[in-house]
Order: structure tokens, then sequence, then C-alpha cells
RNA sequence: GCCAGCUUAGCUCAGUUGGCAGAGCAGCUGAUUUGUAAUCAGCAGGUCAUCGGUUCGAAUCCGAUAGCUGGCUCCA
């Protein structure tokens, strides 16, 4: 979106002046009102809710008899062109109470939203044309201003988002000053939905998920595994750096486990089903925190051991309802960056700012810069004292500031055991997913009795933090791809190099020097097809190979390879231990 | 789980009003031995997601189930 929109304010509105975002904003919340016209004008019986501007366009909640889709998209666009031709005023009405409800007539939801507004509060109507709704506004002054837009998409949802009201049906749609805005934005959408990971994972053969096994279960490729295990081999190689030591542990645990954790009191609607293992309860791990408890509980620990960073590659399994799985980023069965640190009331701030700097840095090392903190404070219902939930959430707040990145704080969205970290990114087109998450405890170490002997003799219960940079290793793979659009940088690339002889007259050669760059530990491989030279570059690019190591007849009588790069194309002929330098500088680059 | 839509070859997709199941790519075989983004020919590949119904006849119409997609709720 580019400038201001160019929009005077009904002089009755409220004014907002000069924020190109602002504007964009009573654009688009405009263009849902005409929206919301146009369905009151082709369909009978239309219950109206709300209709705000969002991030990327906006939307209207309806309800209606008739069920929307898209095929009914163009009647809609074409009244709502209409009512754009016939330039009309947005007219803004404050009315009293009585008479607010007696325009809103038999409109269920408008009524309910109406008796939220506070008594000292105006209640405010806009008229456009014959189309009347409660609203806030503001608006911009004439439908004429609507200039360009498109739906995009109908989608069910609960009203005011409740699981337990009555189901709206949802009309997105953009808006923007030209046609050619829009169709830069429809443009922008495809090319998001090309990087999408489920897509690229089908194409470059990274990961798949199959009917016969279940759904949220993934299985890694030969391809998408090699790059997880790069991925976990830094991961560890970091955390020993970082003052951590690994764990590792099982998969099952008793009932009575789960029953002294609190976990089959706050957390059994995610867990499967016990099995019986003579004749006593097993589950398997919806979380790795009770085992990593058992570790600490193993003998007894002095404030001299504190803190004690324990991390784990944990696969847990969780039950998620069927229409929330989503590729990699929302599944049933994953494995967690999990860690748990247990320190001291003195140590509490300095481990979370380091683990927050940690977050961070290993965000860096994978590319990601544009990362969004939320800090979730106590909720209503919560375990633990007053002043530990204050001096936790303090020390999580001075840690984002000392970090100095900027963070939204969730009044009230902590867990009922502590107030936390989440860092969230987003991805291909724009959906947000929560990946590191920093969590106060104060429930576990309570249920199992953690205890540390202090300077006095005396024991004490230790903070205990959990802790997931990565957040999941299924999630952050599928964010990975989508952030390079399964162009992995060289030190990630499952296939880093592949060596294409001319002809079958350098296949000797070729598997040679492949032999070569494999035994110095690069990932290489050789196409051994009988296409032609152009038709196996393709291939390779295709499979988005950073490197390509041509051998012709020159090459393999000079002791050269002939080198291109995904990226830059034909480099020219270099002695091999050019070329591998050259792939080392990039490795070593993270590029 | 809820609302809506979708499901045809390994992949991407055609398939008209209910009347013999199709293409491209990938695969295999053969020919070609090629100089920086697709060599040519042939072959093979299907319980049209599954189950049931309507019909003389169903990929096509109806119902149920499963999976997927877009959202809602929930979450790493």
């Amino acid at each position: 979106m580019t400038g201001p929109v160019a929009i005077r304010l009904n002089q009755n509105a409220l004014f907002i002046g000069g924020n190109s975002h602002l504007d964009l904003a009573l654009l688009r919340h405009s263009t849902a009102h005409v929206m919301a016209a146009a369905v009151c004008r082709l369909y009978k019986d239309v219950q109206l809710d709300i209709g705000p501007s969002t991030e990327g366009g906006f939307y209207y909640d309806f309800d209606l008899p008739a069920r929307l889709t898209p095929e009914d998209f163009p009647a809609i666009e074409r009244e709502m062109a209409k009512l754009v031709a016939e330039d009309l005023p947005f007219e803004r009405l404050e009315v009293g109470r009585d008479e607010a409800r007696a325009l809103l007539g038999g409109q269920r939801y408008k009524l309910e939203r109406l008796a939220d507004i506070p008594a000292d509060q105006a209640i405010s109507f806009y008229r456009c044309g014959d189309f009347i709704d409660l609203c806030r506004g503001p608006h911009v002054e004439r439908t004429g201003q609507i200039k360009a837009f498109k739906l995009l998409s109908v989608a069910g949802s609960y009203y005011r988002g409740l699981e337990t009201n009555p189901m709206l049906q949802r009309v997105y749609g953009i808006v923007a000053e030209t046609q050619a805005e829009i169709d830069e934005q429809l443009t922008r959408l495809e090319e998001a939905q090309k990087r999408d990971h489920r897509k690229l994972g089908k194409e470059l053969d990274l990961f798949s998920v199959h009917d016969e096994v279940g759904p949220g279960l993934i299985h890694w490729h030969p391809k998408g595994a090699r790059v997880r295990a790069i991925i976990e081999e830094f991961w560890r190689q970091e955390h020993f750096k970082a003052g951590y030591d690994l764990l590792y542990s099982p998969h099952i645990g008793k009932a009575g486990l789960w029953e002294t954790s609190g976990h089959l009191g706050f957390y059994s609607e995610n867990m499967y089903a016990p099995m019986q293992i003579d004749e006593v309860s097993y589950y398997v791990k919806p979380m790795n925190c009770p085992f990593h408890i058992q570790v600490y509980k193993s003998h007894k620990r002095s404030y001299r051991d504190l803190p004690l960073r324990w991390a784990e590659l944990g696969t847990v399994y969780r039950y998620e309802k069927a229409g929330v799985l989503h590729g990699l980023l929302r599944v049933r069965g994953f494995t967690q960056d999990d860690a748990h640190i247990f320190c001291t009331p003195e140590q509490i701030e300095g481990e979370i700012q380091r683990t927050v700097e940690f977050a961070l840095e290993m965000w860096r090392a994978f590319g990601f810069t544009e990362i969004r903190a939320y800090l979730a404070t106590k909720p209503a219902k919560a375990v633990g004292e007053a002043a530990r939930w204050e001096q936790a959430t303090r020390s999580l707040e001075q840690a984002l500031r000392t970090v100095n990145i900027p963070f939204e704080t969730d009044e009230g969205g902590g867990a009922f055991y502590g107030p936390k970290i989440d860092l969230k990114i987003k991805d291909a087109i724009g959906r947000e997913w929560q990946m590191s998450t920093i969590q106060f405890d104060f429930n576990e170490p309570e249920r199992f009795q953690l205890a540390y002997h202090g300077v006095d003799g005396k024991e004490h219960q230790p903070y205990m933090v959990h802790r997931a940079l990565l957040g999941s290793i299924e999630r952050f793979f599928g964010v990975l791809i989508e952030h390079y659009a399964g162009a992995f940088p060289l030190w990630l690339a499952p296939e880093q190099a592949r060596v294409l002889p001319i002809s079958d007259k350098q296949m000797d050669a070729a598997v040679a020097l492949a032999a070569t760059l494999q035994a110095a530990g690069y990932r290489v491989k050789v196409d051994r097809s009988a296409d032609k030279i152009g038709a196996k570059i393709r291939d390779a690019q295709v499979a988005k190979i950073p490197y390509m190591f041509i051998l012709g007849g020159r090459e393999v009588e000079q002791g050269t390879v002939s080198v291109r790069s995904r990226t830059a194309g034909d480099l020219g002929s270099m002695s091999v231990e050019a070329a591998t330098c050259r792939l080392g500088e990039d490795i070593a680059a993270r590029r």
C-alpha cells in the first residue's frame, strides 16, 4: 500500500488526520459497511454483527439463512459497485438508547452489542442509503471514495469468538485506492502461497503426512531429516556453549506422575487415552517437565548447584482438534526444543535475560530478525503467591527491556501456573505462529516439593522456568521452509551441490569428484541421467540446490570444475580447491 | 470440535446434460552423448477418497464416514 489515502471526513465524524494507516483502516471499515449493505440488498433475513478493518483488509460477520460460497461473491461485488457508483454519503446519527433499540428492530446481535455500550457513551449509527448500522465510526465521507475492492473468502466464525455461541458467516475482503493495487495484493498472496511449506514440502520431498498413519503425524523424508539433523546438531552445540546440559527422558509415564504434576487435572483434554501396563495406567507424555523434575529430585540439591539448565529435544504428543491441524505448523506429535531452568530467586532475572538473548541469537542464526514479543501476565485464576507473580513478571519485563525488543503486554494471558514471554513470527501469508516461549512455573515445584539447600542451611523452593526457543522442530521447520522459500542457505541445504557431467564420458570423473567432496563433509550427489546439460541444470535449479559443479571434457582435462550458483548463475571454471573454498565461505557466513 | 468448500495416475490438473477414464510432468525401456533452466520415441501407471443409496446406467445426483483447505475456538 502506498501513500496516504486522501479522504476527508464527514464533518460529524470523529476527526482522524494525517495518518495513512488510520485512513486505510477507515477505508477498510467503510468497505465492510458497503459489503454489509450489499448483502442486505441481496438477501433476506440478514442478521448483522460487526465488520472491522484488519491488518490486511476487512471482514463482516453475518447470520443469514443462505449459505454463502465464493460463487456468491461476484453478485455481492456487483451490488457493492452499484453502491459505490451511487456515491452515497455516510451519515452519522447520534441517538438515545430507546431510539437505538427501535432502529435495530429484530437485529439480535446488534441489540446485544448495544447493551454493551456504557451508559455514558454516545450511541451512534451510520446511514448509507437505506442501510443503517450501529457503529462507532468513523467512516469515509461517501461510498464513491471506495475505488477498488475484492472479496476473498468466507468462513465460519463464532459470535463473539465463543465456542458456545452460534456460528456466523464471515466474509473477508480487501480494498485499495486503485485496481492495480488490488492486483498487486492478489499477486503477493499468490507469491506467498508458492512458498507455503506444505506445497514446498511435497515439491522438495521434505516431509509427508499419511491417512494410513493419522492426521498431524509427520514423516520426515531423507532431505527433511537431513536438514533436521543439521538444525539439531547446531542447537545442541549452542546449548552446550550456553551452559546447558542435555537430558533424555521416556515417552510414557504412570498416571500417578501426571496426577502429581497436575496435568491430569488441567491438561487431560490434550492427552491421549492411557494404556494399561501390568495393571497400571500409563500416559504418553504431552510435556517433558515431570521427567526433568524427577532428575532434579534424584538427589539433594544445594544453592551451589544452581542454576541447573537442562535441555531436551523431547517428543511429545498432544490431542489437537481435527480442524486446527495445519501442515507442520500445528500437529499432534512434535519435538520440542525444551529446557527447564531451576534457580534461586536471586538468579531469576539474570536467567530470564540470558534466555531471551539466547532465543534471539538462535533466531538470528537462522536468518530471522522480525519477531514479535508478548508478555503474558497473571490471569484471573492462578496459583502461586502474589509476590512471586510480581517478581517473575517484573523479571520478564526487565529482560525484554534490557535486550531492547519491543513487546506487547497480553494482560491476563499467562498460564495459571505462571507469567510468560512468547515470541511469535509470521508465516508466508501473514499468519502469526507462536514459536519461542519462556514460562514461569509456580505449580510443579510446589506439587513435586522441589527444594534446594540455601546458604542458611534451610530448604527453599527453587524457581522453575520452562522454555522452548525454536518451539517445536516441526513448526520451526515449517516456518524455515517458508522463510527461505525452500532455497535453504548452504549450511542447511540437504543437498549442497550436484555434480553434472556434460555427457557420460565425464561420469567417472563426476563420481570421483562427488566422492572427494563427500569425504570432505559436503552433501553432494551426481546427476546420472541421460539428459542434456540444460535439463540437468534445470532439475538442480528446480530442486533449489545451491551449487552445480559442471564437468565437461575441458574441465576433466584441466582438472577444474565449472561452477554454477543457484542464485548468481554461471561462475566459470575454477580449480576444485577454489570451488570448495567457496563452499566453506558460504557455510561460515551461513549464506 | 464448529461453519463452508474440496478429494480423478507418484505430482499438477482436464473430464460437457448422468452414457467406454484423459493430458502434462515424474517413472520404466530404447535411441541420442549433448557446454549452463526441459532431446526424441515407446511402454506402464486408476476400486475416480471410502461405504451406502437413487438410476437401465454414477467420477458426475443424494447420504454417511475419513482426510485436506479457508476461518472460528484452542495452542509449540
